[in-house]
DNA sequence: ACCTGAACACCGTTCAAGT
DNA sequence: ACCTGAACACCGTTCAAGT
């Protein structure tokens, strides 16, 4: 039996999932956790407090996977492709979650940072090691890691919304773009 | 002296360069355009047209900009990072048009897969020019340009949303993000 | 401490009229 | 052909109560 705080957020994010951020209505969240619709203000100050609430979950639960996946490659160049890889999944998979975490907050919640910044120092970490294994050119891993996340983002993301490369030939899922760059910055680490 | 219909559109596009989509409201546009709140369903079937008409009417400014800003470049390399540097100063400048024209359409409007395929196509002779100038790997145009868009959309959104690096060193702009990857591929040519 | 019901000021959309 | 005012079914949020 779980309190009324954590099923509000359950359903609420179920919701999301189902309808994206638009079809999380207090009321609806309220109805669904068998409270009054006004109930959720004693445990949120505002309908974006609740949103932020699942997005600080989400990413909390997004790095455990992350970290624990990791340990079970044997090259840092197959963690990588695989890191980036279950982003781009994780992103079409659910993208009502990817859009509310990569959104702007205007809820300035420090859950929501620090689980933020966990995640971009684990990407770094297995840049880095990456880097060491020649498998990407040499320079800041910051910086790289930077471009490999964007690249993995933008790819996802206009994937979602069906502006990737439409019809005809040359067409390339976001996992394509995610290898071709992989492939293309091993390249230009090795001359 | 223009019709209510060009009214409508320019008030709502706006309304949403000051407050984002969820400040375009039609008893709002159809205040400011001076006229009744319904008066909007004369002209749009909903609320949602309305901004597939902003949406494309954007697509094809942006369009018409990029076009007319290539005749103006020495070599087709410089003519690319232009064209990518004002895509990413374009989506940091409006936001709110660049996740409208980016999000997921639930409009089927003809007028705006025209105009999109117009840019994918534009885009795709600049960086086959390119290709034969020798400063991008060969291999497929199209998929090397959904490469170099993804990563100009991921960074321009990650940046946006504020989650490009924040502090310390190795941070990186969108538009360094952009210049790291034609670096790459440049080097990943000339082996 | 946690919840409820009524109320307020908004929405998008529809409809019966008006010119 | 284009517009209006009233109405409907929703919202998020607040507030005075209740246990």
């Amino acid at each position: 039996m779980q309190g009324t705080r954590e099923r509000l957020i359950e359903v609420a994010a179920q919701l999301l999932d189902e309808g994206g951020v638009e079809a999380v209505t207090l009321r609806e969240v309220g109805r669904l956790a068998g409270v009054s619709h006004n109930a959720p203000y004693k445990h949120f100050a505002s309908k974006e407090t609740l949103l932020a609430a699942i997005a600080a979950s989400e990413l909390e639960q997004r790095n455990a996977a992350l970290t624990s996946a990791m340990k079970r490659k044997r090259s840092p160049e197959a963690a990588l492709r695989a890191a980036m890889h279950h982003y781009v999944a994780w992103a079409l998979q659910y993208p009502a979650r990817f859009k509310l975490i990569f959104g702007r907050w205007t809820i300035d919640s420090e859950e929501l940072h620090v689980a933020a910044h966990r995640a971009q120092t684990t990407l770094i970490t297995i840049v880095a090691a990456t880097q060491e294994a020649g498998a990407l050119p040499a320079g800041d891993p910051v910086r790289l890691a930077s471009l490999i996340r964007a690249l993995a983002h933008g790819a996802a993301d206009l994937a979602f919304a069906g502006h990737l490369a439409a019809g005809g030939k040359g067409n390339a899922s976001a996992d394509d773009l995610v290898d071709d760059l992989l492939g293309y910055l091993r390249k230009a680490a090795h001359r």
